[in-house]
DNA sequence: TCTGGGGTCCTAGGACCC
DNA sequence: TCTGGGGTCCTAGGACCC
């Protein structure tokens, strides 16, 4: 069954770039305009609407693509550029509404349903704010509006590009129980092809399902998670103010043979990157990660927690490092690709500000402050202390975006 | 078809504690 | 003495997203 409860309005606005890289070159470039373009080097990162129409896709590599559209123009990316167009983009988001979600460079979550006291109905705003991102950045915009996130984006993604649509509260399940289920968000290769072995091939098949099959096919969340995605019962409210969960950097370095020597410093270059951003958006680091990937493609991937957070780039060097000797067997015997780090469970070293005085165990108000940093930091963050005992009592970290 | 770089969340086993 | 349940953390791997 649907889910039919709740007040019902339509309010949630998923806004989402059309081939956003790639747009953005045939903004700047005229001569790209109207032609098949693919934004990359080696892979595609980006292609153009006409690129796509020839079969060209995201992640394909130069060759694959160049096959499919002899006529395609390639064209190196430049990634300030795009950061520029997205800072544009996200201005006109926050001249919107107060409660916008990033989810990529390219797209957010609004939640306009604060506002109707300016009586405007959601489809009208979507209207005019892809009209703004059009004649003020430059930029096809693509924006679905629905009562859930999930609903709008499934809305966005079916309306690209440069569309506008609209799913209806009381037309929900027309909407998605007809698509196919490789166009619900969360539905990826793997997961398609298990529940094609099922039988399966809409959403609506899906829900035909119990909860308990779906979890025993997929494992207990991602089984929950599709159950209630196929029957309307996503979340509604959009998540805002919410800190990054790691940073992280990787290089590929290609077929080897390389020497010990070289993946290395390709690895210590990566920590030094790393250790940067880490620092400037004022975080530190609970855990180092090391990602490798071999010459048959299979990966691997090795950890190591510190005792305290740490923002020491030595620290985090020589756990890497330590973590790659722990790794040198394999590496020999499969050749490494591909070397990366990353930083997890990161804590905050930002100024401490006491915003609950406590004067004895007061539990209740110790749950609200843990339930404050955990949804402002993640899990992970809690248990690293980003709860810091001030003098006064507990505290939560005031950190930059 | 030989493949980039940045993320998120979940699972599962073992260690350890109460 | 033996056995049990519940919880958290750590590590490694995997699916998925743009």
């Amino acid at each position: 069954m649907f889910v039919s409860d709740a007040p019902r309005t339509a309010a949630i606005l998923h806004a989402d770039l059309d081939a956003f890289y790639a747009s953005v070159e045939q903004r700047d470039d005229p001569r790209l305009r109207h032609r098949p373009i693919a934004v990359g080097g080696g892979v595609v990162l980006a292609a153009s609407y006409e690129a796509k129409r020839c079969g060209v896709k995201t992640a394909m590599s130069g060759r694959e693509a160049r096959m499919l559209c002899p006529d395609l123009i390639e064209v190196r990316p430049r990634f300030d550029a795009y950061v520029e167009a997205s800072r544009a983009v996200f201005d006109l988001f926050h001249r919107t509404t107060p409660q916008v979600q990033g989810v990529s460079i390219d797209e957010a979550f609004l939640d306009v349903a604060g506002l109707h006291r300016i009586d405007v109905p959601p489809v009208d705003i979507a209207a005019r704010l892809r009209a703004q991102v059009r004649d003020e950045v430059g930029l096809p915009i693509t924006v679905g509006v629905a009562r859930t996130p999930f609903l709008a984006k499934v809305a966005s993604r079916v309306a690209k590009p440069d569309g506008l649509l609209l799913v209806p509260p009381d037309g929900e399940e027309a909407f998605l129980h007809p698509l196919p289920l490789e166009q619900l968000w969360g539905v990826g290769d793997v997961t398609a092809r298990k529940l094609h072995g099922y039988g399966l091939v809409t959403a609506g098949d899906v829900a035909s399902l119990p909860e308990q099959v779906l979890a025993g096919a997929l494992g207990r969340a991602a089984g929950r998670h599709l159950f209630a995605v196929v029957h309307g019962r996503t979340p509604e409210r959009v998540v805002t103010g919410r800190a990054r969960g790691s940073i992280g950097a990787q290089r590929a370095i290609g077929r080897g043979p390389h020497s010990p020597e070289f993946v290395r410093a390709a690895l210590l270059g990566l920590v030094d990157r790393v250790c940067r951003r880490m620092r400037k958006a004022h975080r530190t680091a609970g855990t180092v990660v090391l990602r490798l990937r071999f010459d048959d493609y299979t990966r691997a991937t090795r950890s190591r927690s510190f005792l305290h957070n740490t923002t020491s780039g030595a620290d985090v060097a020589a756990a890497a490092v330590a973590l790659l000797d722990s790794a040198e067997l394999l590496i020999r015997e499969r050749g490494v690709t591909l070397v990366g780090i990353a930083l997890t469970r990161l804590g905050s070293d930002a100024v401490v500000q006491p915003v609950l005085p406590l004067d004895g165990p007061d539990l209740g108000q110790l749950d609200a402050a843990m339930d404050a940093v955990s949804s402002r930091f993640g899990k992970g963050a809690l248990v690293r202390g980003s709860l810091l005992r001030a003098g006064e009592g507990f505290a939560v970290p005031q950190l930059p975006d």
